[in-house]
DNA sequence: GCAAGGTC
């Protein structure tokens, strides 16, 4: 019997459950040899996908796809060949063959292709676990299933819808852009990608095109037995900066409040949940400003030396079966964790329940480490992730950390309420191991229904708020993640190709569009519009479902798509020239008839798409901006040009239309 | 040369 597995080092937990394992190597690459059940087991190993469509087909559109082996074709796969060769030379001949990879379809899809190409389909079963225990696989050998044929062939379906769609619209992109600017570019659209794109196209222009609604910020300082705090208007807001001087007299000439209500609790907040990948995503960049795929990059790092478990998980539970005493007491051998350790068996007594998230993952739990001391010293971003990861899983033991809330509602001689509130730390409690949160303290003294607080100051101030809108590589990732959109594992790569494609660039944290970014993205949006949303992937998620459930075949599925794609794509082939002189006059490598008078992009009336944009938000928020500050229309525009929230096509905007009315 | 999905 031959045994199937994902990865390397899941051959290997495989290998030690089942049995007394024996290691050989083939050039380099571990196979195990076990006895179990009465059986002699191989177990081979894979390393993820060994084959992919792929085809020898120039030109477009192209609907004729063959799987190859990865390594033949794909450069940043050349690594894979020592593993192909060992299926190759060790699967052939054997009795029966046991597709052993996650549980989910591409798992299914990677087995299945290897048995198809170097093994027997008819001699095949599937061991289904969803944890690498030794109980959970021990239960899975005892208890194989048939092949799961369905699986396989809803994961060959997405693959080749996938490659259907990428490679004839990235084609179509880049013939329409050569034929016009009469050079050669690389392009690309896809499933995940464009609507990513689009989706930092539509915050791009809404940061660009903001203008901003001055409110006017009321507070009072006030005063008993000698401490002080801040109050704020309470579910109210003066309507114009008259109105809201008006207010600050009238408080001043009273000078005190009287209180209406107050209560005070304490709140209990549980530890944050094990990492995932892109809770660790979030938290490394919030914290160390690391983009996505770096931390991914260092996660998988850490994996490789065996200081972490596997990272690409989005489970939020540790396996069931991990010593976590064991663990712990092994991070106590690195002296900056021994204390730590220590502080943490003490306070739970050496009980050690962690807590949990909702996020599940078919195949891996969430991200521990694993006690290991690292042999050589890291360096700083490896270290501070490591760190981090270990924090965690510390925390999540630990008690709750314990907040004094007070919250109080004061009114002033017109009975208008004001609200104060303040916030003590009682107890530090999982904040001690994982001290990444900032904890702000506010005082607020105890305080009698209808005792009076003295007023100190009272101020009004004019807040011009932010856009609020976040366009970075990680704000694109939460989206993509909220969106069911890609894998773990590939979704800080994806953005990474838009980056390198020149769609999007970065400054600093920041995240910009491009002009050709925006040219790829508006070309799409005209000639493929199920390309731009992600609707596609839940069409896609609909039929694999399907396939899975036995209801459709692949071959509909795959058939339909090869239909669809080349239609649309052959229409668009007729008016390539079209299509091409758009993208070329966006992307600014053609200059258009009509340009706009603020940037020169093409005009769409009397200036570009995009400063259209601003001037329709200019023109909606005009008035408003001029009432409440008491100002002439012309003095607002002014006013909106000057502020740095503005967005910079409502600035460019602002500062154009002075110029007219001049 | 193009996708998205595995993993070294
Ligand atoms: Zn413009």
């Amino acid at each position: 019997m031959t045994v199937i597995a994902e990865k390397p080092k899941a051959a290997s937990r495989i290998a030690q459950a089942l049995g007394q394992a024996t290691l050989c190597r083939i050039g380099g690459i571990p196979v195990y040899y076990v006895r179990f059940n009465g059986q002699l087991l191989v177990i081979v190993s894979s390393a993820g996908h060994m084959f992919g469509p792929t085809t020898a087909v120039e030109g477009l559109p192209v609907t004729e796809l063959k799987w190859e082996p990865l390594w033949s074709f794909e450069r940043r796969s050349k690594h894979l060949r020592p593993y192909y060769e060992v299926l190759a030379k060790t699967l052939p001949g054997a009795l029966t063959y046991i597709s052993a990879c996650d549980y989910d379809l591409e798992g299914s899809t990677i087995c299945y292709k290897i048995i198809e190409a170097f093994g027997d389909l008819k001699r095949a079963r599937r061991a289904k676990f969803s944890s690498l225990t030794a109980g959970e696989l021990r239960r899975a050998f005892m208890n194989l299933g048939p092949l799961d044929v369905n699986n396989a062939m809803a994961g060959v379906a997405r693959a080749e819808l996938d490659w259907l769609w990428g490679i004839n619209f990235s084609r179509l992109l880049m013939r329409a852009y050569r034929m016009t600017v009469g050079k050669r570019l690389s392009l690309s659209a896809g499933r995940v990608q464009t609507p990513t794109l689009a989706e930092a196209v539509r915050r791009w222009m809404g940061r660009n095109s903001y203008v901003p609604v001055p409110s006017l910020s009321l507070s009072a300082e006030l005063e008993v037995d000698g401490v002080k705090f801040r109050a704020r208007p309470d579910g109210w807001e003066p309507k114009t900066r008259a109105e809201a001087q008006a207010i600050v007299r009238d408080v001043k000439e009273r000078g005190y409040m009287v209180t209406a209500s107050y209560k005070s609790e304490e709140e209990s907040i549980r530890p944050p949940p094990p990492f995932n990948l892109t809770d660790l995503q979030e938290e490394a960049a919030r914290i160390y400003g690391l983009s996505p795929y770096r931390t991914q990059e260092i996660a998988e790092d850490l994996y490789l030396s065996a200081l972490i478990s596997y990272p690409r998980t989005e489970s939020q539970r540790l396996p069931s079966d991990l010593d976590y005493k064991g663990v712990l007491t092994a991070l106590a051998r690195q002296r900056e964790f021994s204390a730590l350790v220590s502080d943490l068996l003490r306070e739970t007594g050496g009980v050690l329940r962690p807590v949990e998230g909702p996020k599940r993952d078919p195949a891996h739990p969430a991200i521990y480490p694993t006690g290991e001391t690292p042999r050589e010293p890291l360096d700083k971003y490896h270290r501070a992730i490591y760190e981090l990861i270990v924090r965690r899983f510390m925390a999540v033991f630990a008690r709750p950390l314990v907040i004094a809330r007070a919250e109080a509602t004061l009114r002033d001689s017109a009975g208008r309420p004001w609200r104060a509130s303040g916030q003590r730390v009682i107890r530090r409690g999982w904040t001690h191991y994982y001290p990444y949160v900032s904890l702000e303290e506010a005082q607020l003294p105890q305080l009698r229904i209808g005792q009076r607080a003295d007023l100190v100051s009272a101020s009004v101030r004019v807040v011009w708020p932010a856009s609020g809108v976040r366009l970075s590589r990680l704000a694109l990732l939460e989206w993509m993640e909220s969106n069911d959109l890609g894998t773990k594992g590939t979704r800080a790569r994806i953005i990474e190709t838009l980056l390198r494609r020149g769609f999007l660039e970065t400054k600093g944290r920041r995240a910009e569009v491009t002009e050709l970014g925006y040219a790829v993205y508006k070309t799409l949006a005209a000639a493929a519009p199920e390309l731009v949303s992600v609707e596609l992937t839940r069409d896609f998620e609909r039929k694999l479902e399907l396939i899975v459930d036995g209801k459709l075949s692949r071959d509909a599925v795959v058939s339909e798509a090869k239909q669809y794609v080349s239609d649309l794509v052959r229409k668009y082939s007729q008016q390539i020239d079209v299509i091409g002189r758009r993208l070329a006059e966006l992307a600014g490598a053609v200059r258009p008839a009509r340009t706009c008078p603020i940037c020169g992009r093409p005009a769409s009336g009397e200036l570009c798409e995009l400063h259209e944009l601003a001037l329709k938000e200019l023109n909606e928020k005009l008035d408003m901006i001029a009432e409440r500050l008491g100002l002439s229309r012309s003095e607002a525009l002014r006013a909106v040009a000057n502020r740095r929230s503005t967005g910079v096509w409502a600035r460019e905007t602002a500062q154009y239309l002075l110029r007219k009315l001049k």
